[in-house]
DNA sequence: TCATCCAGTTAACAACTGTTCTCCGGAATT
DNA sequence: AATTCCGGAGAACAGTTGTTAACTGGATGA
């Protein structure tokens, strides 16, 4: 790629992508089964009509959406899982990635948290889907490393789980903390929790075969 | 209590429980932001104008409905914690409790699961001081097990929080296993998965001091 | 027994929704 | 230069929404 898609396509794409970001901005308050078209199209400035032209429906957006939210984000989770030096200081170097991720992605973190057990059902898939990938992403990773000596592919794929939900509910925690207003001592609070709790779910994993 | 209240106020309660199950039964297939008042009194067969009798809007039944879904759980959330017998053995019977009320009470579980962090703020927050009662009542609980000796609040909270976590994530597959049509064999694989996380965190609770 | 109360009804309101069909004008193709 | 393509606009549709006001009739309490 590329050569420089012509001025149509491109003009196409922006406005996609206006609708996209509008409606993101517009799930702040509400959840995706409540979206109306209209609703977004009177955001970006066009007619109801055009939606049409980009989307099939709301939900159909909402597949979109999950992909921009999660698509770019597999290469981080590898690197984040695979990050060298003593385990204090990964999951010190996780933890702070996660926050960073939630400063730069506010909208993008509320969303999938949000419909990951939403009211739409393609969206729900979708998101299951992606977390599933992470999870199996997690595990070559662990799979690395030499304290995965002796372990079984279950036993594996169980402590990538666990790793990517406790992500999950972490980035969700700083997420409150950024709009509860409290501070950056709640974010601080919350980043001590996450640190403690990833803590114990290492103890557990160095003893698992004892 | 009770003095037989009056058939008048005995009505009123029946159709106020009426519209709560209504409710929870079309929010099987949507979140609450998007439930309409009109919808929920349509499928009682009661007047739009009744409503306002019994609830200030949808997201006052939120609230409501939060309170049924999870006010008469504290009990068994902590007997639960604090059965007897080995280790293995209360994981055991830990998801078999949980699983048992997935059953029950499917569309209290998904109601739960889905407006943790749904559109609707008040909802948000009375669920979010649930967890957090549950998560204190599970402490007091864990402080009393022998295992706890030295512990420090924090690190306890910690711990409570995780289970807490754990088993909201877990009574979500199991409601995920129920509707995917496949089979009793998936709830199986939830059930295996879930008891590897629970054991894999009491090895780390066990060694926690080391 | 009679006056009061109050859960539920009826009617109407302006505003909103998703979707269809027809059309326009500039880009893309030949 | 002539033709096709196509993203977006415009208008209209039937149906829905939350909320108001005034009313009805049976239970309630004096």
């Amino acid at each position: 790629m590329s050569h420089t898609l012509g001025i149509r396509q491109a003009q196409k794409q922006k406005t996609r992508q206006a609708l996209l970001d509008a409606a993101l901005a517009l799930l702040e308050e509400q959840s995706l089964s409540s979206l109306g078209l209209r609703e977004v199209t009177r955001a970006v400035g066009v007619a109801p009509t055009a939606f049409y032209r980009h989307f099939r429906s709301t939900a159909d957006l909402g597949v979109a959406l999950v992909d921009e939210a999660l698509g770019s984000l597999h290469p981080m989770v590898r690197t984040t899982v695979s990050s060298a030096g003593d385990t204090d200081e990964r999951i010190a170097r996780a933890i702070e990635l996660i926050a960073g991720h939630v400063d730069a992605y506010p909208a993008h973190v509320r969303f999938i948290a949000r419909e990951r057990s939403g009211g739409v059902q393609p969206v729900r898939e979708a998101i299951r889907s992606q977390l599933v990938r992470f999870a199996e992403e997690v595990k070559t990773e662990l799979a690395k490393d030499p304290e995965a000596e002796g372990w079984s592919d279950d036993d594996l794929l169980m402590l990538a789980h666990l790793f990517v939900d406790q992500m999950l509910i972490t980035a969700s925690l700083f997420l409150e903390a950024r709009e509860s207003s409290a501070g950056p001592e709640e974010r601080q609070r919350v980043a001590r929790l996450a640190a403690l709790q990833l803590r114990l779910i290492s103890i557990g994993r160095r003893h698992w075969l004892d």
